[in-house]
DNA sequence: TTGAGATAGCTATATAGTATAGCAATTCGA
DNA sequence: TCGAATTGCTATACTATATAGCTATCTCAA
């Protein structure tokens, strides 16, 4: 439709949103959730301030999405000192670890599917590029 | 954070879309009314349903927009035939248009600051290419 | 050592974007 | 001409994110 960048980026992402929570369904999982677990096995024992911050979410919200995650028995809270604790995964959630895995790298295969190299590495610097002084 | 250009793709657009909210305020508008309002800038008398299909926005969700940007003034509908009405801009809605496109075109400009000119269109080939079959 | 300020986790609530289901009127097309 | 599709619309739900504020705890400099 349009030739702006910043439209394209909107709508792209928004496709890629969509197609990735639908795959997750079978995981029963949304892309936030399943994100969280797979930075939180890359660092056991993080704090929950610290995942927010890798990911730029919010404390408000963190509190409700690492509840429902622990609820679930996906993670385990751990106290590191009186008023914070470290996130692990749980046994169920070590063993779901490669099953996002696989997901996630099924959805990065098919939206660069048509990409070629060149242009994928341009892409990957030029929205780095972007994030830096956002 | 990450290299996957799907997570880089979800962040970038995440942050270019509140900058953008941002600047548009100061016009009262949200980045998809001042879409709208340009799309039937470029293609006055299209009908609503033909908008929504432009921009992927759903029917139930274009109607209390376009009512919104009717109450406001800045476009009217005329009828088409019996089901359907082609929309235009208000003379409110015109003088809005060009204060709309600096703002677009200036949130682009930020975008694609520090991003070489190959980049840029490496980036909108892969955008596009993303989207095709999405 | 203590007091101010920062930090962590949390609750409640608000706002916005989008999705689902369904309705009545109208138009299209085999 | 009649069934199917289209249009605009309402109501509702769900999700993500944002705002404000609370308590408890920790840090650090005076």
């Amino acid at each position: 439709m349009s030739d702006y960048p910043g439209y394209l980026l909107r709508r792209a992402s928004a496709m890629a949103m969509a197609r990735l929570a639908k795959h997750l369904k079978t995981l029963h999982l949304n892309p936030t959730d399943a994100t969280v677990l797979s930075v939180i096995d890359a660092n056991p024992n993080a704090k929950q301030s610290e995942i927010g911050r890798m990911l730029d979410i919010a404390r408000a919200n963190m509190a409700p999405l690492i509840s429902r995650l622990a609820e679930r028995e996906l993670i385990e809270r751990q106290p590191v000192d009186g008023r914070s604790h470290g996130l692990v995964l749980s046994r169920a959630g070590r063993v779901l670890i490669p099953r996002i895995k696989s997901a996630f790298a099924e959805h990065e295969d098919a939206l660069m599917k048509d990409i070629p190299a060149t242009q994928r590495r341009a892409l990957i610097a030029a929205l780095r590029a972007m994030l830096k002084e956002g």
